[in-house]
DNA sequence: TTATCAAATGAGAACCGATGTCAAGACATG
DNA sequence: CATGTCTTGACATCGGTTCTCATTTGATAA
């Protein structure tokens, strides 16, 4: 598997799109995150590295960036589209806090397999899924 | 079980609020609808009613009515935030056909079950989940 | 009943993440 | 280089929702 530098290059080159400092830059930075960020976080980082590079710019290539497979974006319901590297990483889901707003990243393969199922038994193609447990975190529990 | 008209009722009272002909009108528009309804759609049912309602009071209202329990607010991701009744309704999750938007409501035991013991495995405590799984409908499929 | 006053309303402004517009600038191709 | 297209930064605009505030209404007590 090639590195994500390449493979996004291979996605512009594809799409005929230009390989412009702007989009290595704001890719560079992506990668250098972890975690689940925003548009405005990504520019924050974005501007520290070249103070130039427009918030309409970060917005655009962060979606470049995911259609590529690179990133995903996550709706956690708070108005706020976040994203996150998918570059050697498995699928994961998500448990968010109600207090703290920290998130745990869970894997269960029985559900999965039994949403495929569930999807499968209402000829249901599914092409991807939202699963995002709300409660309460262990540390806000003790308070 | 009281119906859902004294149990807003309820609700208003226990939070020291006013019984409005608004509030009447608004809740009473939207048990007479089905599915998964927006503001905007539920605020021009009850302009047909009483076209001296203001969108915002719809606004307003159905939060009240989702705050009573009546009411669950559903977020599909398109950024139209959707209300359906829960007043004698199990919970359920819905499968979403991306092409046409068709929403099919599904229900499964066992995901519910393995949903409770992933976030119990983490110390969590579960006050309510999304999942939704987003993928081509059969008649879309056919097509 | 009627008086009282806090609460709710309608109208419209404001909010805010995100997208659109467009002239100026940068990139790929020859 | 020169060319033509793509991309950019600046800024306007969008749309669902929330806020503000003067006016009206409903709950409670006289
Ligand atoms: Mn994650
Ligand atoms: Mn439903
Ligand atoms: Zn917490
Ligand atoms: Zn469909």
């Amino acid at each position: 598997m090639s590195s994500p530098q390449n493979q996004f290059l291979e996605y512009l080159a594809k799409n005929k799109m230009a390989a412009t400092e702007q989009r290595r830059i704001v890719l560079e930075v992506f990668l250098g995150t972890q975690g689940h960020h925003s548009c405005e976080e990504l520019y924050a980082h974005v501007s520290k590295r070249d103070s130039s590079i427009s918030p309409a710019t970060v917005y655009r290539t962060i979606k470049l960036i995911a259609e590529s497979g690179i990133a995903e974006s996550l709706d956690f319901g708070d108005g706020i589209t976040r994203f996150e590297c998918r570059h050697d990483r498995e699928h994961h889901d998500h448990l968010v806090c109600i207090r703290c707003n920290r998130r745990i990243e869970v894997m269960e393969d029985r559900i999965e397999e039994l949403q495929e199922k569930l999807a499968c038994k209402h000829e249901f193609e599914v092409h991807r899924h939202k699963m995002i447990l709300y409660g309460i975190c262990p540390d806000c529990r003790k308070q």
